[in-house]
DNA sequence: GCAAGGTC
């Protein structure tokens, strides 16, 4: 029997269209990266009975990348990435192992079915999956298709049987507009941020941001933010004159009147009108009328409507939003939380839903008259064709979710509500009046059903006293007529739902990546969030947008995005040549960058008033191995050394503290150490700055302390310091740390392992020796008389901490030393993996290795 | 260490 590969965009997808065609009859199980399922069931496919096995990827199997070294900062101009530089795809996510994946399941079939989301994107992914899985499948006869798209609009049964019985072809040119937007992307993108990172971070010390990134959705996205602030600063503002007229309605009750011209900005002409009304004793009433009006009901909810309102009425932040949505999705306890529909499907089950929460103790009342009364029809929304919008699948109660994830459901749930129910109506009462010349009017809203707003009572009417009845010819008394004098105010920082919605307007991302753009210009400290959940930009950001349109304003133009897009888009209809089109817009590009380049005095003026020099920015720490001068601690991220006299800069570790190594100096360079440490339970080690950037020896990579370093003898090096391979992962090692005591510490140098062990002893060194079965290296350690842990009188002893019994008790690890490999699956597992210390350069004979290597074999085989 | 786009 012949066997039909389908391949869904993701995983809760493949389920639910295997299950529409297979009529519930299919059996499933769990593929080889755990996250992908394999859904297997029989039946025809042209004319024939077949095995379908309908499995999924997760999203893109593969990214875009530069080769390996032109990934190299001080190695490559920036320049070269328009054009020299090549670009490779790699596997997104190599933890997925989804190339893998797809190829074994792909193995031996004969025809595939694509049913992947029908965008651009959706259609790039049919042809990575082609290009993986076609290798491995059965060779067609000549002539006979094996290649499938299925096309559909929505997950409903006739959608999706629709699709299978019309399936095409995928579309070759959607697929190459998305391989251009990628390439064009990653060249631009990487090379603006490249180039200002360097330049700047090599001038000012105090940026306070490891990254002064560019990319085409990041940057006009703080550019709405910087426009709005300078609007603020901006702003002058104007005095203007309002008339305020009270009349009397009952005996105790008065009624303000808007005046019809509501405002006016000149004094004088203000003073005219007062003065033509204050005498006036009556108002007369011209006009009444009534209308009733209707506030609708909200469209079914989308993703981009959903973190506006998280953001503006839960303070919760869209990047926090979107995950907590998407663990309700995944517990099952909402739709699929991406989606632009606002439309439900035709047969979109609507009741069923609403069913599950007639018992819910919070809108059971509300829920049950809609079930017995009938529901409304939903309002017609737009339908993008991906997923219907966000709706509850189950009731759920706050104890169950957990309080932020509760809030975001009940939203979720009320608005659902919300969409089935009723209009609000309400009557708008007005009445015009007439002082004098002039002319006033007053409004009032009563409820006449609330309709939806019973559920979202955040978007009642609020209750007011009805107007008075009267008719046209009627005369009021008037109360007091007097001159308001006010002043226009400037508009606030942007809030993030405002943000959200200019994004959407102008196609700035898409509903998946908005959370992370404006995640990425709050993490790299180019915007603050503020009260209200307000961006407010800071001076890095301010002056890089300034810089932007000083230079070329158009990098930060919103317009930047569609520009592309529209040519993109060119490729995707088959209009224009794929080549062509990356080929000219990278020029342009290009272009833009070199001017860019040659410009960037006249943002760096810009960065001068707001950031000092870096020469004038840090405290000093340790001293340079070149001048032996101080070199200056700047503690603002990225955190680094500068000796400003050799004018160098050495990166150190981040997210930890640095403090000088007690004026210890690296044998190889004689650049002065310093301690890096991540707290008081972390681990810390030391670091020579020189050594950590330029790495002295062939195995060590950039960033590495000392506790990674291959140097044979000297005192703080791994080969000194090392005890054996870590119990948790699988290249790091076990170092002492020697400034650890009298709390004594054994960290990995690679992973966060951390043990403790030795309370109290006062001194603690690794010695020559190794242990005879695990070869690790000994433990030389010496307590205090009084609180020696040892057995009789002993204060020192000599042992290996995982195999010697009397350290096995002194070690906090001891579980874990249970699990250190020596112990774990006997010797036959040890071969072929680096033991002991760890790895030495091959060739280089151990400084440790036992002496007498046999009988630490035959100790092994007892 | 960079982009934006999928999804987990």
């Amino acid at each position: 029997m012949k066997t039909v590969l389908m391949v869904a965009e993701k995983p809760s997808l493949a389920q639910s269209i295997a299950k529409i065609l297979s009529q519930g009859n299919m059996s499933s199980h769990k593929g080889l990266n755990g996250t992908c399922s394999v859904h297997e069931y029989t039946g025809t496919f042209a004319g024939q009975t077949v095995r379908f096995k309908m499995t999924s990827v997760c999203g893109h199997v593969m990214t875009l990348d530069f080769l390996g070294k032109y990934n190299k900062w001080d190695k490559v101009d920036p320049a070269e990435l328009f054009s020299q530089a090549p670009t490779e795809k790699k596997e997104a996510n190599p933890k997925l192992n989804m190339v893998k994946f797809l190829q074994v399941e792909g193995k031996g079939c004969d025809y595939i079915v694509l049913w992947l989301d029908c965008d651009k994107e959706g259609e790039n992914i049919c042809f990575e999956v082609l290009d993986t899985v076609l290798p491995v499948m059965n060779q067609a006869r000549s002539n006979e298709k094996t290649v499938f798209r299925a096309r559909f609009s929505s997950i409903t049964d006739t959608d999706i049987c629709n699709a299978m019985a019309r399936l095409g072809e995928p579309d070759h040119n959607e697929a190459l507009s998305v391989d251009a937007r990628q390439e064009l992307d990653l060249r631009i993108g990487c090379a603006f941020t490249r180039f200002q990172t360097k330049y700047f971070q090599g001038k000012y010390g105090n940026l306070d941001s490891s990254l002064i990134s560019f990319g085409p959705c990041q940057t006009p996205t703080l550019g709405f933010c910087v426009e709005r602030h300078d609007k603020i600063q901006s702003f002058k503002p104007e005095t203007y004159w309002v008339l305020q007229a009270k009349v009397n309605a009952d005996k105790d009750r008065s009624l303000l009147l808007d005046w019809d011209r509501v405002r006016v900005f000149d004094r004088e002409i203000a003073q005219m009108f007062l003065n033509m009304t204050k005498s006036e004793k009556e108002a007369q009433v011209e006009a009444t009328s009534k209308k009733e009006k209707a506030k609708q009901r909200p469209l079914a909810l989308n993703t981009v409507e959903m973190l506006r309102v998280a953001s503006s009425s839960l303070g919760m932040g869209p990047q926090h939003a979107m995950q907590t949505a998407e663990r309700l999705y995944t517990q099952g306890y909402i739709s699929y939380p991406r989606t632009e529909t606002t439309h439900y499907p035709e047969n979109f089950d609507l009741k069923g839903p609403l069913r599950q929460q007639a018992n819910h103790p919070y809108w059971a009342d509300t829920v049950k008259q809609l079930l017995t009364e009938g529901i409304n029809r939903p309002r017609k929304g737009h339908d993008a064709g991906d997923h219907p919008p966000i709706t509850p699948m189950r009731s759920a109660t706050e104890a169950e979710l957990g309080s932020e994830a509760w809030r975001l459901y009940e939203y979720i749930t009320r608005h659902f509500i919300a969409t089935i129910s009723y209009d609000c109506k309400y009557l708008q009462s007005s009445i015009s009046f007439r002082i004098g010349p002039e002319h006033f009017t007053c409004t009032g809203k009563t409820v006449i059903s609330p309709g939806f707003t019973e559920i979202m009572p955040w978007q009642s009417i609020p209750l007011e006293e009805s107007l008075p009845t009267c008719q046209r010819g009627d005369a009021f008394s008037v109360g007091e007529v007097k001159l308001l004098e006010k002043q226009t105010t400037p508009p606030d920082y942007l809030t993030e739902a405002e943000l959200i919605t200019l994004m959407e307007k102008h196609g700035i991302g898409t509903d998946a990546s908005i959370p992370v753009h404006i995640n990425n210009i709050c993490q790299r400290n180019y915007v603050t969030v503020e009260s209200g959940r307000r961006l407010k930009p800071t001076n890095l950001g301010i002056v890089l947008v300034h810089g932007y349109y000083k230079i070329d304003a158009e990098l930060v133009l919103p317009t930047i995005r569609s520009a592309v897009e529209k040519q993109l888009n060119l490729i995707a209809q088959g209009k224009a040549d794929y080549r062509q089109v990356l080929g000219h817009t990278l020029d342009i590009f290009k272009r833009k960058f070199h001017y860019f380049v040659d410009s960037i005095a006249g943002m760096d003026e810009l960065m001068e008033v707001s950031f000092s020099p870096l020469a004038a920015t840090g405290k000093p720490l340790s001293r340079c191995g070149k001048c032996h001068r101080f070199m200056k601690y700047i503690q603002a991220k990225p955190s680094r050394l500068h000796c400003s006299h050799c004018d160098e800069t050495y990166t150190l570790p981040q997210n930890g503290t640095i403090k000088l190594y007690k004026e210890l100096r690296c044998p190889l360079d004689d650049f002065e150490l310093v301690l890096w440490s991540s707290g008081s339970r972390g681990k810390s080690y030391p670091l020579c700055p020189y050594c950590a950037n330029h790495p002295p020896f062939r195995d060590m990579k950039k960033g590495m302390g000392c506790n990674e370093c291959t140097h044979p003898t000297c005192q703080h090096s791994l080969s000194m310091l090392g005890i054996g391979q870590c119990v948790e992962c699988e290249n790091g090692v076990l170092v002492l740390d020697p400034t650890s005591g009298p709390k004594w510490k054994v960290a990995c140098n690679k992973c966060n392992v951390v043990a403790h062990c030795f309370d109290n002893a006062h001194r603690v060194r690794v010695s020559p020796e190794t242990c005879s079965i695990c070869e690790a290296a000994l433990l030389d350690v010496d307590f205090n008389k009084a609180k020696s842990p040892l057995p009789g009188d002993e204060t020192q002893h000599t042992g290996c901490v995982f195999c010697d019994p009397i350290f096995q008790e002194l070690v906090e690890l001891k579980h874990a030393a249970s699990c250190h490999p020596m112990h774990r699956g006997g010797p036959g597992r040890r071969q072929g993996r680096g033991r002991g210390r760890g790895r030495r350069p091959p060739g280089k004979p151990s400084a440790r290795r036992p002496k007498d290597k046999m009988s630490a074999l035959a100790a092994y085989f007892v």
